[in-house]
DNA sequence: CAGGTC
DNA sequence: ACTGG
């Protein structure tokens, strides 16, 4: 391992809370061992741990971090120019900090493919089996995220020992789609959010929920809303009509008109903040 | 029962 | 439908 670097955080880089980044639910790879956040970044492994301001890392240089942690964006603009209800304040009152991280376009895809109807510690345990699998050895124990091209010439029964269960072919049919298909992120990054979700929406695996992900972890189209069963909940409890059943965009619309252009960083917060919502059971 | 999709 | 925390 390289030598350590440190970052000071100051201005559009604060706030920024490194813990609640990396454990939100957003990305699934970083393993907290002691102090350190460990991780891949491109094909290095990486080391990274925040004390206060100070932000030390080493295998990745500073402009890598900053990029991936996205600290040129003036969040506290973001969070500020949401509306002033309780629910949404609580939610970035517990989640302060929380920053959505740029994935790598494929890595995201290929992540929440196999992350449709699972729980969170069950994700991380395919992934895993996936990146050790089919994955490059980069050094320290570490692999690489497994490159379309690798999945796609892999048969599905390999695949499926992941764990992975009926996605295999999802996930294996979105590879070859994607390996034969070179410049595809710059076509979506170039699209409208509509047209790129439309665009999406072609890959095996990919409905609205998976493709909102894709636009907003790794395209950070902030429009983007992506609605599972918590936001469904939360959003029908305390902003729609609680027995009523709502269409997927009837959701995301009115999130995006309650919340703004940014209503994806709303979202995060009110997802990384779900335990602490009030269920309507409970009332 | 879990961050849906075909 | 898979799968397991």
């Amino acid at each position: 391992m390289s030598r350590y670097c440190t970052l000071h955080l100051e201005g559009d880089a604060l706030p920024f809370d490194l813990d609640r980044t990396l454990s939100c639910g957003q990305v699934f790879r970083w393993e907290k061992k002691g102090h350190w956040w460990c991780g891949v970044l491109g094909q290095k492994p990486v080391l990274i741990r925040q004390e206060g301001d100070l932000l030390h890392f080493s295998g990745a240089p500073e402009e890598d971090i900053s990029r991936y942690f996205d600290l040129d964006l003036d969040l506290e603009e973001i969070l500020a120019g949401f509306p002033d209800d309780p629910i949404l304040l609580q939610a970035i009152d517990s989640a302060y900090g929380l920053r959505i991280v740029r994935q790598p376009a494929w890595e995201c895809t290929a992540s929440y493919i196999v992350a449709t109807f699972a729980n969170i510690p069950g994700i991380q345990t395919r992934l895993k089996l996936l990146c050790e699998r089919f994955g490059e050895r980069i050094g320290d124990g570490h692999t690489a995220f497994p490159s379309p091209e690798k999945l796609a010439a892999s048969p599905l029964c390999d695949i499926r020992s992941c764990r992975v269960g009926y996605r295999d072919k999802y996930l294996c049919g979105t590879a070859a789609i994607l390996s034969a298909d070179h410049g595809w992120e710059e076509r979506i990054a170039a699209l409208p959010y509509r047209d790129a979700r439309r665009e999406l929406l072609r890959l095996p695996g990919v409905g609205k929920k998976v493709a909102d992900c894709i636009l907003l972890f790794a395209f950070h189209r902030f429009e983007a809303v992506p609605v599972d069963v918590w936001i469904d909940r939360i959003m029908r409890t305390h902003y729609l009509e609680e027995d009523t059943r709502y269409s997927y965009d009837r959701i995301a619309d009115a999130a995006r008109q309650i919340f703004g252009p940014n209503a994806g960083y709303a979202q995060e917060y009110l997802f990384a903040a779900r335990e602490m919502i009030p269920d309507m059971r409970k009332k």
